[in-house]
RNA sequence: GGCGACGUGGCCAAGUGGCUAAGGCAAGGCUCUGCAAAAGCCUGAUCGUGGGUUCAAUUCCCACCGUCGCCUCCA
């Protein structure tokens, strides 16, 4: 058995094997820093962390890079806008993003460069793609030459020529072709700059990936990652600039996630408004649930999110919480027949995850345990004998990024001690049979949020919103 | 116009050339419970339409209809 993922370059499944032993170097597309992230970035990111956290779980060794886009014309016209600085707006958003990744349990990259922290090496690639000829300066911007580039277009599967045909960009004359895109761009008055061979100026767009892709993991890469829509052109440009700097292949897989949207809206994207904000769904849906509705769908179809669709998700995730809830450390008591639908819920989970991520497959293996163990404890199994495929569940549940504990919601003491002495009136009552006015307490704690189940063991609760 | 993806039970969503077409939500019935809640058990789909290939197709090919993505900034 093997991990096989799907490849953007070939368009094929192929088997993930790393270029040098079990170590991996994955890149993943950061934000631009011009404003929030939204639940589209989110998907994104869950699917990669998921990603990283299979490798690990396979024995990889991963490195992880991602990095921030600090400078880029939306940003400096925010700056200029909101009037400050590239700088602070920067930080600001870089602070907001790692704190909402968190929420969200995904586990943080290895490294974090910045654009502006990679000039010199931009510098130096861009001038050497000069001396190759595969870059020409004109009036302080410097373009790279796509005709130049004979693969040009491999990535995102199509032609110069086509492109051209169906062009919706305006054209710049002075331009050998149209497609050439800037590496560099000469700095008008005001705006941040850096000295360079050319004169004052700041990198282009595309060239700041390549750069640090080359100072963090070097020449090549095994896995580059990042949303459908950056396919083209930022990824083709890529691959341009760093194939034609190095002269070897760069990143021997490309993942590429599609995209969210809105129901019956395009995309979520900044440009285009419609946006949900991760605090907003944080404060409406716990991240196990965000994440479950998100790995639900296959990383490479669109995904429509609705509220529904997210409570849906955390509904049935309940089941899966209720079966580790009384989890405790596995010790030598086992049941036979768990531990053996343990060791076929871990079989299903490695082959669904082994064939391109198949994340729906893969908790649906995680539903069938749970099943298991939710029965033989109806059944009357004790918490030791459930304790080993507890311990299955929820560590292939932390491969996909699930906890699996309940949300929580604060109580104060002075709540706690009210709800302890309701409960408790509500026993005693239940205790002389005066089911009426037990049921009354009930709905008492129920007005106040709070949910309550009587078992043998006794009475719980938990408050619910 | 070019390239590409998708259309599976009420909703979401895996999947396979022939073996019971996963799983979740919702609905109904049942077990448990004083009643509930939770959990468990049971109940439903011939896979967009029309052709073709094949002994056999939901699964391959073609056409059509519908939805969507990229071709400018974008995770």
């Amino acid at each position: 058995m093997a991990l096989y993922l799907y490849n953007t370059l070939s368009r094929r499944k192929t088997e993930f094997v790393p270029r040098v032993g079990n170590h991996v170097a994955m890149y993943v597309c950061g934000p631009n820093l011009y404003g929030p992230a939204h639940i589209g970035h989110a998907l994104s990111y869950i699917i990669f962390d998921t990603l990283k956290r299979y490798l690990k779980f396979r024995g990889y060794d991963v490195k992880h890079v991602q990095n921030f886009t600090d400078i880029e014309d939306r940003i400096i016209e925010t700056a200029r806008k909101e009037n400050t600085t590239i700088q602070a707006l920067a930080e600001k958003y870089i602070a907001r993003f790692l704190s909402e990744m968190d929420s969200l349990n995904i586990r943080r990259a290895d490294v974090y460069p910045r654009a502006t922290e990679a000039i010199p090496t931009i510098i130096k690639m861009t001038q050497g793609l000069i001396e190759k000829g595969m870059a020409y300066e004109l009036d302080g911007d410097v373009y790279f030459r796509v005709r130049a580039d004979e693969d040009y277009g491999k990535l995102s599967h199509r032609s110069l020529d086509e492109m051209e045909a169906g062009a919706r960009v305006a054209v710049d004359e002075r331009k050998n072709d149209p497609m050439d895109f800037a590496l560099w761009k000469a700095s008008k008055s005001g705006e941040p700059a850096w000295d360079s061979p050319w004169g004052p100026g700041r990198p282009g767009w595309h060239i700041e990936c390549s750069a640090m892709n080359l100072e963090q993991h070097g020449p090549q890469i095994d896995i580059h990652g990042g949303g459908q829509d950056v396919l083209f052109p930022h990824h083709e440009n890529e691959i341009a600039q760093s194939e034609s700097y190095t002269g070897k292949e760069f990143a021997h897989y490309w993942v590429h996630n599609a995209l969210l949207h809105l129901p019956g809206q395009e995309k979520m994207t900044r440009h285009l408004g419609g946006l949900i904000y991760i605090p907003d769904a944080l404060s409406r849906h716990s991240s196990d649930a965000i994440r479950a509705f998100i790995l639900g769908t296959h990383y490479r179809s669109p995904l429509a999110w609705t509220e529904d669709g997210v409570d849906a998700a955390e509904r049935g995730l309940d089941k899966l919480r209720a079966a580790v809830k009384d989890a405790v450390a596995p010790g030598p008591e086992a049941n036979d027949a768990l531990s053996e639908s343990a060791a076929q819920a871990r079989e299903k989970f490695i082959t669904m995850m082994d064939d391109d991520l198949n994340t729906a497959g893969a908790l649906g293996a995680l539903y069938d345990l749970a099943r298991e163990i939710n029965r033989a404890r109806g059944e009357g199994s004790s918490p030791a004998q459930l304790a080993a495929a507890q311990a299955t569940l929820l560590e292939l549940a932390d491969v996909l990024g699930l906890t699996l504990r309940e949300p929580t919601h604060a109580v104060s003491a002075d709540e706690s001690a009210k709800i302890d002495a309701l409960v408790a009136e509500r026993n005693a009552l239940r205790a002389a049979k005066k089911y009426k006015e037990a049921d009354g307490v009930r709905a008492q704690l129920t007005e106040m949020g709070i949910e309550i189940a009587d078992s043998a063991q006794g009475t719980t609760w938990k408050k619910t919103k």
